[in-house]
RNA sequence: GCGCCCGUAGCUCAGUUGGAUAGAGCAACGGAUUUCUAAUCCGUCGGUCGUGGGUUCGAGCCCCGCCGGGCGUGCCA
């Protein structure tokens, strides 16, 4: 495809007797598919030739030689490059059939580093519902930039230090009546539960006892300290924390190259603190050691007024060192929105300390979650509504109300689902509806938990897609025929339905390769949506087995298949092939 | 106060980097099933693109002001 739109700046840049390269850069997408491939607006060349546009597209149209395989129409002030029917086939279908199944789609990223930093939950809690924007948005970044041939390093950067540890030590003693022997015995069987009912629980004791504050802060200094018991109940703590984290990546398609907490950098943070002040950058104000950043906006806090140091402090280390370590061309960091402002000021510290990963660093923001209360208004988390329960809960549930519906439609369809089928379709369609409803959209607009309308089979959801899918499967299971690109007669493939398939797929690389440009998952979902819709509407409109055209009809339902698949694995959805 | 984000159909959102007649889904209404999964498709209804200026051959998109909403703002992460 991008041969093509070479051919047509040649073409166009011999008739204008201009310069190709910056033609090249006017080349627009026709709004309709059926206009064109491409096309040149002839507006910029108005005052310079001194006619109207749409004389000027007719004057070219007449003198330029059309490449191969097309003609080149005007179309008021536009040049259209109109691909004859079986050129179009022929490239999109063989374009599709050869896609790699795993591996890239285009060569933008070849030779190229990124890195994503994403998901990064607190450790010794159970996640919540919202922790699903940056685990799956994260996930789909790392799969989207695979797919244009960038070596992805995929890291969670767990927060596992801090208080809440000292906390969470003393009250798991409390819960053993201050006897380490007895609590050591039983933390070969504490869960995430129990962590996440000790991490709440804190608070309530500490208002009834005020000494449990300066304990909890007592214990994690002993923690800080290496003393044995601290560290070993620490270690089973992060451990089970993982262990649950890791069911859900699992249930997700999420995968990690490192888990690098805050406790790994805990060791170079003086290190840190030296290299800021080696800058010279490093200065005192209000007892507090900060860097200033900017007019507009509050220094930078290194160090606090007690010594201690801060979120931004670990930042600055662990962007240091990742990038001495993995020397990426990019560091992604998949965080809400509301974090900007830390983000910026860590990025201009770097920058003011002339490290080479302040030019690589960027913050991939999003919006909340938010869930309809009781007054009908959508808000910010609540229990009630749904975004404040557990993660792993609501893809259960999920799962069960999509079970319902197959389960349904399989009796009033007399399929022959077995039971066993029907339970692995239902967490596969069911994570799959609530994934793509944080891609659909575009990440910094907020999210809205709607459970009805997110496993609804119609509409913009993911089992609408998926679905499309499947009938393409269902058909290609039927055919009895072998492929053939080499014998088609792609002059065939040539009603608007089938056009309108062969425009959207010949364009999957492009939308690649924006998606990964804006590091905006939703440019892909967005496709895979467009792609669905004409999916569903050739089946609809056209028989593909027992016909003239089957052969044809066949080759193209098989590259719409591969397509939609790929497409959908990259979301982080399961392509199904029955449902 | 300051900073960032958002404002497009009744609701939820697209709008391909400034180009062709502003598009989908949901809801409502009307059609299509002897046919490979109709969980689909086709049609109708629905818009002063928050608002007032500016730049441009051309603005939903860029610049400035205002209105409305959200988030964040020095010792949490």
């Amino acid at each position: 495809m991008n041969g093509l739109k070479k051919a047509f700046v040649g073409a166009l840049a011999q008739a204008l007797e201009q310069d190709a390269a910056s033609l090249e850069a006017s080349i627009v997408r026709p709004p309709d598919s059926k206009l064109g491939a491409f096309a040149f607006p002839c507006f910029s060349l108005a005052k310079a030739l001194r006619k109207g546009p749409p004389q000027i597209a007719a004057d070219i149209a007449a003198k330029v030689v059309a490449p191969e395989g097309t003609s080149v129409v005007a179309a008021g002030p536009y040049l259209n490059l109109v691909l004859k029917p079986c050129v179009l086939a022929r490239m999109a279908v063989t374009s599709s059939l050869s896609l790699d199944p795993t591996g890239s789609v285009t060569e933008s990223g070849k030779g190229r580093t990124v890195l994503v930093d994403y998901s990064s939950p607190n450790a010794g809690k159970e996640l919540v519902y919202h922790h699903i924007r940056s685990t799956v948005i994260g996930a789909a970044l790392c799969r989207l930039y695979g797919a244009a041939g960038w070596k992805v390093v995929a890291v969670n950067h767990l927060g596992d230090w801090g208080t809440q540890f000292g906390k969470l030590i003393l009250m798991w003693l409390r819960e053993h009546g201050m006897d380490q022997e007895k609590s050591l015995v039983d933390l070969g069987s504490v869960t995430l539960s129990d962590l996440n009912r000790m991490y709440v629980g804190f608070k309530p004791a500490a208002a009834e006892d005020p000494t449990l504050e300066e304990d909890a802060r007592l214990w994690f200094a002993r923690l800080e300290a290496k003393e044995a018991f601290a560290r070993t109940c620490w270690e089973r703590f992060i451990e089970v924390s993982k262990t649950e984290l890791n069911k859900v990546y699992v249930r997700f398609g999420a995968r990690f190259d490192h888990f690098l907490g805050e406790s790994f950098y805990e060791d170079k943070l003086d290190a840190t603190i030296a290299r800021i002040a080696k800058a010279g950058i490093l200065e005192e104000s209000e007892g507090a050691q900060v860097v200033h950043v900017g007019e507009n906006i509050p220094p930078c806090l290194i160090r606090k007024r007690d010594g201690a140091t801060l979120y931004a402090t670990r930042d600055l280390a662990a962007a240091i060192w990742r990038h001495e370590h993995f020397g990426c061309d990019r560091a992604l960091y998949v965080v809400d929105a509301g974090q900007s402002l830390h983000f910026k000021q860590v990025f201009a510290v770097l920058e003011r300390m002339q490290e080479p990963s302040a030019k690589a660093c960027i913050h991939v923001p999003f919006g909340l979650v938010l869930g309809k209360g009781e007054d009908g208004n959508w808000s910010k988390v609540s229990t009630r509504s749904g975004t404040g329960s557990p993660l792993p809960a609501v893809m259960d549930m999920a799962a069960v109300e999509i079970g319902k519906t197959i389960r349904a439609l399989a009796l009033q369809k007399e399929s022959d689902l077995t039971d066993s089928d029907i339970e692995s379709l239902s967490e596969s369609i069911g994570v799959g509806a609530l994934v793509f409803n944080e891609l659909k959209n575009k990440r910094l607009v907020d999210t809205k938990f709607d459970l009805e309308a997110i496993l609804s089979f119609s509409g913009d959801t993911g089992p609408y897609i998926q679905y499309a899918h499947v009938r393409l499967s269902s058909i290609l299971r039927k055919a009895t025929k072998p492929l053939n690109p080499a014998k088609a007669r792609w002059e065939l493939l040539c009603e608007p339905e089938t056009d309108a398939v062969l425009a959207c797929l010949s364009q999957f690389g492009e939308r690649i390769d924006q998606a990964v440009e804006a590091n905006e998952p939703s440019l892909l979902s967005q496709y895979a949506l467009e792609l669905a819709e004409k999916v569903h509407s050739f089946t609809h409109h056209h028989r593909v087995l027992d016909v003239d055209a089957t052969p044809e009809r066949l080759l193209l339902v098989e590259a719409a298949r591969r397509t939609l698949s790929r497409v959908l694995t990259i979301l982080g959805l399961e392509a199904v092939e029955r449902m």
